[in-house]
DNA sequence: AAATGCAACGCAAACGTTTGCGTAAATAAA
DNA sequence: TTTATTTACGCAAACGTTTGCGTTGCATTT
């Protein structure tokens, strides 16, 4: 039950605290007898370092603090998983939290982490984070890496996929599928993957020569209702579009009970694309096209960019760093 | 950037640590206007208490350990925020892991748990857990509680809801509804959930006269993939049954598939029930019903638990609570 | 005037670990 | 034999906080 400590080991063989330190630590200057005997024994009595201690005397508690958005969208908790597993391997704890797309709690969940004493935090921002002021006092305590919710006006490594390029596949996609007008339902207007996306929408328009239209681009919130009275009102315009383009995936399924509303078929009268390639994509009839993430990866390498930024004392130049996508052709857009 | 701490503002306050420290409580024996003056400074200071200094001190972390087997099933995430609710209101911190279903990864994110140094943790087991031994030895060393998916082997508080009604509930509103036959997709036989919802299964068509058919129960693994597989064997019989009761969304999702495979209309040739109410039950065609499991007062109420006894010295008795579901009725199952 | 009481604060130990330095004994070199 | 060197270990401080037990100065009581 109680925890055994390196002073209990020392009284046992009669030796110093600091010698079974050493020893446990290999040091050159304990003899080899009593260091195998050190630990034996520490292994028998199944010893562990007390980690309060060590935080204590190295002013670092070895934890990593995560915000994200929602864990139940499968990107998160796949990215929050490759987190994990770097951080377990690099002797790291990780402390996770959702901000539930709401700015107010992810300020509450920073200070939480603060309290906490993590090292540094990985953050994906909420849907409608603006005032940016918590992260830039966060960044100024400790490391701070962002990933896929990223933001221009913070100064850090950064993780994320190459969003023009996706949006781009997906819209030309459409396009040699045979869609005439293609919208793109986006996300909130100042969330910069909405505009990194909404780049790629315009590249692939133009580079097949299509005219942009103000009007077939329509800002919605990561939420499926919402998703769907935008995708209504895009499809009850006069000239109505054939293709969607979506943020997300759970607005892209929005945009197919829109359709359903209207009787509109999918794909033939509407083919749709979805991005973050979601289980859920493949589970919806028509199954979903989709542009995959590498969320594992993702996690992975932002939580080593972190860990990195947290052991290399002192200087640091951030890190950004971009994945590419694939798309993932289904039913949703297969006019053939 | 470097933290303050009590030595500071002793020595810039001309005062001893441990009068700042009781100051701070608001002990009796220190003056009153001393009292104001360290908690102004504190405040200006922004100083906040080193954690490890307390937990070397009290030997408690204040840190509480989740395991769940997948945070991307919204049961799972919603049930965390609610114990993250919990914990952040009594002043402690969760670290969540997920299991992702395999026994092996529950074994190894327990051992973490342990070496993060824990004062308890909150589990719901991974599909497969079968030895409970890492559980039994963690329960030797701290509170564990259970909540969701718990096992009748090890003996602590535990949070679930009213399986057997639940169940009832469903496959009565199948019969209700008109369905003849009706099978239950069932999960891996030893699952305790399983087999509860099983009873709960047999209760309504024994109440209402069904006989209960052997080869109307079909087990398979928390995959829609298996789940589609497992309702396709059912589907095929001589005498395929007309409705069907999944022990979760995911599982009803994979019947639905087997459905349309076969070219069964859902709700009219095959009615489907599901259990969870995910989000996804709504964002299905047709929209699926389930049975509504109040998640995050689950969360809550298991973190509550855990940090009571954690709190309570000593003896302690473990409290078993259910909870009640709810029905929620979609088009899955409406045959009017 | 001496004894008593109390208010307000400081000292020091403790929690578990690491680490610079000191020191004893044993060996090697002179 | 004396001195220097090495080997193997112990002492004590430090990290930040709490807490039992002093200690000081002052006012009140006899």
């Amino acid at each position: 039950m109680e925890q055994v400590t390196i002073k209990d080991i020392a009284r046992l063989l009669g030796l110093s605290p600091s010698t079974v330190s050493r020893a446990l630590k290999g040091s050159a200057e304990i003899g080899k007898d009593t260091q195998e005997l050190v630990r034996e024994t520490a292994k028998k009595l199944n010893y562990q370092p007390n980690k309060a201690a060590l935080s204590l005397l190295h002013a670092k508690t070895r934890t990593i603090g995560v915000v994200v958005p929602n864990l139940g969208y499968s990107f998160f908790s796949i990215a929050l998983q490759g987190i994990e597993d770097e951080a377990s391997e690099r002797g790291y704890t990780v402390i996770a939290s959702q901000s539930l797309e709401s700015e107010e709690k992810e300020i509450r969940n920073v200070i939480d982490m603060k309290r906490s004493g993590v090292d540094g935090v990985l953050i994906s921002l909420a849907q409608y984070s603006r005032q940016l002021n918590h992260l830039m006092d966060l960044q100024a305590q400790m490391p701070v890496v962002m990933f896929d919710r990223v933001s221009d006006n913070i100064k850090c490594s950064k993780i994320f996929v190459n969003n023009i390029a996706g949006a781009f596949s997906a819209v030309e996609h459409l396009i040699k599928s045979g869609c005439q007008r293609i919208a793109y339902l986006a996300g909130p207007k100042d969330l910069l993957i909405s505009n990194r996306r909404r780049d790629g929408y315009n590249m692939a328009l133009y580079r097949h020569k299509r005219k942009v239209e103000e009007t077939l681009v329509v800002h919605c919130e990561f939420c499926h209702v919402h998703a769907m009275k935008a995708a209504l009102r895009l499809l009850k315009q006069k000239n109505r579009p054939d293709g969607i383009f979506a943020i997300s995936d759970r607005v892209a399924i929005g945009a197919m009970e829109a359709a359903k509303k209207l009787n509109l078929r999918i794909p033939q009268d509407l083919a749709i694309v979805g991005f973050n390639d979601e289980p859920i994509a493949y589970l919806m009839s028509p199954t979903l096209t989709s542009v995959r993430q590498p969320a594992l990866e993702m996690g992975r390498m932002a939580a080593k960019l972190l860990i990195d930024q947290i052991e290399s004392a002192g200087e640091f130049t951030p890190v950004i760093k971009s994945y590419m996508t694939k798309l993932v052709v289904r039913d949703s857009s297969r006019i053939k």
